[in-house]
DNA sequence: AGCCCTGCTGCGAAAATTCGCAACAAATAG
DNA sequence: CTATTTGTTGCGAATTTTCGCAGCAGGGCT
């Protein structure tokens, strides 16, 4: 999951803003950590290298790249925001509630519902990475039993 | 909005749970206050008539209650959490990020979706209260002028 | 070189949420 | 009836997340 600096930084500096060593390391750490990492853990990882770099910061910058849809947003089974590096295509999971094992599904699942939303209500639902919570095969098996 | 509270009453009892003063007026509060509401505001309801009952109770009643189905949670647009009484039916809602605008849906909106992530991945997704996020017509339309 | 303007960060305080634990109270057993 | 167990709460501390604000720093301008 390697992100192109160079092409993200044009991107932010286009839009008035600026590539701060503080961003590129939040980025980077983001990036190394792989899915669906925490505010927590990313502080962890940049405090190594930047320790006055503040949680604030943290929060603040993970914020910013979402909004700049160079990371996306999801909700964990707990309830707690997680992060991800956006890419081309957006992805979506499945998660069970009884053995939290995740499935990935592509951006196309949804698109029968959004196109049914958008002539229904005239609502253009706008997702880039979402979490459905139920259950498992395996797991309806073992609870029939 | 009334609760048949006896009927709650029993149930939590079958289910081995006690009935307390403080889960009463949580309840109570939680219907009193309407649709999506705050731990913070249904605290702030409790908090008049019983001044004693803590923050910590608030949440931990409001999750509770969740868990045993007799109330049900939605993930706002700012990533908080809101609270409101479960129907007999689920319902969900289009959220507009530009206005906020809050739109409701039946249950019913999800089947196709639903039955389609059962065929596919044998996967039982289970729903009670969801908010999908995008821009209503209004603002569509505006935005393109 | 200076001078603005604006974006951005660090800091500490505040607010929101969770946690551990001792005390309490309702149900249960004996 | 007392003893025990178990569910529940209040409290305070810890943790997580947000906020306000003063100051720094990059970029433009002269
Ligand atoms: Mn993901
Ligand atoms: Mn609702
Ligand atoms: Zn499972
Ligand atoms: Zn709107």
């Amino acid at each position: 999951m390697p992100h192109n600096t160079t092409e993200i930084n044009q991107r932010l500096r286009k839009s008035g803003y600026r590539v701060t060593p503080q961003r590129q390391l939040i980025l980077d750490a983001v990036c190394q950590l792989g899915e669906h990492v925490t505010p927590e853990s990313v502080y962890d990882h940049v405090h190594r290298t930047a320790p006055t770099l503040s949680r604030a910061t943290v929060y603040r910058v993970l914020h910013f790249l979402t909004e700049q849809r160079i990371l996306t947003m999801v909700h964990m089974a707990d309830g707690r925001l997680a992060y991800e590096l956006a890419g081309p295509e957006p992805h979506h999971h499945l998660v069970c509630r009884t053995c939290d094992s995740l499935l990935e599904l592509p951006h196309s699942v949804l698109r029968s519902f959004r196109r049914a939303m958008d002539s229904q209500y005239d609502f253009e639902i706008d997702v880039s990475h979402v979490s459905f919570f139920g259950h498992c095969t395996d797991c309806r098996n073992s609870a029939g039993a």
